[in-house]
DNA sequence: TTGAAAGCGCTAACAT
DNA sequence: ATGTTAGCGCTTTCAA
């Protein structure tokens, strides 16, 4: 029977009553077999069970989260253009750690994308999750720091993943950028190179900034000044990479240290261009270590971040919503390569 | 004050019978301003605008899912691995037309990964946007055939994108196989080719089998016969195309139609390894189109499938599901590269 | 044009 | 161990 204009009614669906009525019991005995409430006999427990199974039933989620206030989802509001997005092996293990995440807390997961392809933002987004899911997580940069101001004005469960511009009273997952590019950067040091150049992201990318920071730290450990004009900064892309260490290059470093590894696709393709031989000429060593990312050769020496990790934790942050609000710093791990002058030996894994 | 274990209650939402005290009227006309009803005067419309826009007021979704059993959300299930996923430009394209289709609609758009990196399929994803969304949007592929049946049993809103094998009773968005197929292998023979190789997928992915259908009729119809020793399947990738067309190479083909465009990628490459020049020794066209998909050189000539509009026409269809199910097929267009042979013309666009 | 009241399907406190 | 009952916050008749 047509009861709104060229639409029809779905066939009615089921409701606790009705599954109760088949099973001699009432709703809230079936409520209770729903939830694994201890208190139902095991003789009543399977009869319903059956019934519920017999009958295809399936308990409605807005009832159940008017009542409950919460919805078992879990979104990742995705502030970057889809275009980048898809294609993005940062993303690709991010999504993966929040997915084991969310099947291990019984949460489900739902990615809503936040731009466009003509970069129309959705400033909804905030009010599109809102209500949807029982909280958030969301990537920093330059792009979503709005988005996660409006997060916490609403007070909405939300967990950040790396480091916006405004870091107050924010549940955070991070890595350790300064550590672990000091790691990179005094392992360049250990074979000897003293001109050792710095390709990295501008300082609106804070993770940028704290990269240059563990590069000076390590420097300063290994008593070499720093020079700035060995710093060049640029997007933090390949081709960001490709300015960035072409202009490098005229300062004649001995090694460079490209902060992302997009970065450091675009310093070979320089280095290349220049005729000039990686690890003999000019050595060079980055951080990422993403599943996935740009494979380079020789083989890049390289600060990984554990993306994985980074969502898995996410999740668990939104579970647990700690109070205060918490950060949690995951630390990275070096991966030689013969990118920085080691020895190429036979690596047995991948 | 803390109210569970743990976890503390989150600052109490305002209602709508809070918004209607302030503004000093009942909750059925602030829900009246709310939904764009007529009825209002718009003295009382504006006054209670003003309290909703001081107070930040967001009405509950639950609630208003509860009573009008709608959510005003829509998913896209996607059955693939999450790494297959994020570097496959047709979802990034998809993914577009999907979310302009949902803006113009007034929907929101989310995304459902249901394979992990382990390749542990969700069967849960049924269950778990039924109740979420209004209505789901799928891609059709070997991987995603149960899901379908799934659906279509449950009498979920749904869309499917593609051909499964089981097309019974289903809304669906498809593109012109068949026919641009034929047009492409039309064009080879229009540049007197006549041992022209198939190289793609195999049959159980059905486009494939369709393209392949395409194939035989333009031969056909330019008077060739078909010989089978030509026709190569495997796996529609770049690894697939490589595979079949080293194959295929054998049989000495003049031409080569690699049915989708990762497949012409590996088709290049094993093309180059036996030395041969594209198009004077073997020339190549191919079916896809994608933006961001593979950048081969010479540039490939191929049918282009619309897949932006793909995903547009594929909300319309949700929104209107039409009664009895429809296909809607989408035109497919030529685009002539320097690989089958045309001239290389200065190409004004990208 | 507005308010009062019913009820969507569920959970949970309370009663038995 | 199970049933009864009271809402959750909203939309939507129905009256006024």
């Amino acid at each position: 029977m047509i009861t709104e204009t060229g639409r029809r009614r779905r066939p009615k669906e089921l409701t606790l009553e009705q599954i109760g009525e088949r099973a001699g019991v009432s709703r809230s005995t079936v409520s209770r077999v729903l939830n694994d409430h201890p208190d139902v006999r095991p003789e009543v427990r399977d009869r319903v069970t059956a019934v519920i199974r017999e009958t295809g039933y399936r308990p409605n989620q807005a009832a159940r989260a008017l009542v409950s206030s919460r919805t078992g989802l879990v979104g990742l509001v995705m502030v970057t253009e889809v275009d980048e997005l898809f294609g993005d092996p940062y993303y690709s293990a991010l999504v993966n750690g929040i997915r084991v995440g969310c099947a291990e807390h019984d949460l489900i997961f739902a990615m809503f994308p936040a731009f466009g392809p003509d970069g129309s933002s959705d400033m909804l987004s905030p009010q599109i999750t809102q209500g949807f899911v029982d909280g958030v997580i969301v990537t920093a940069g330059p792009r979503s720091d709005q988005l996660i101001s409006t997060l916490r004005d609403r007070g909405q469960h939300a967990v950040v993943v790396g480091h916006p511009a405004d870091d107050r009273d924010l549940v955070r997952v991070d890595v350790e950028n300064r550590t672990g590019s000091a790691m990179v950067v005094a392992h360049l040091c250990g074979h000897g190179h003293r001109r050792v150049g710095f390709v990295g992201p501008t300082p609106e990318h804070r993770f940028g900034a704290e990269r240059l920071d563990g590069y000076r730290a390590a420097l300063d450990a290994a008593g070499v000044e720093v020079d700035e004009r060995l710093v060049h900064l640029d997007h933090p892309d390949a081709d960001g990479g490709y300015r960035a260490a072409t202009a490098l290059l005229a300062e004649r470093p001995d090694a460079i240290y490209a902060a992302t590894e997009p970065m450091a696709e675009g310093t070979y393709r320089a280095l290349a261009e220049h005729g000039l031989r990686i690890p003999r000429d000019v050595a060079v060593a980055s951080f990422d270590g993403i599943p996935r990312g740009p494979r380079l050769e020789p083989a890049l020496t390289t600060a990984v971040q554990p993306v994985f990790d980074v969502g898995r934790t996410a999740v668990d942050l939104l579970v647990g919503h700690p109070d205060p609000p918490t950060l949690v710093v995951l630390p990275t791990t070096l991966r030689l390569g013969a990118s920085c002058g080691c020895e190429t030996r036979p690596d047995p894994s991948t």
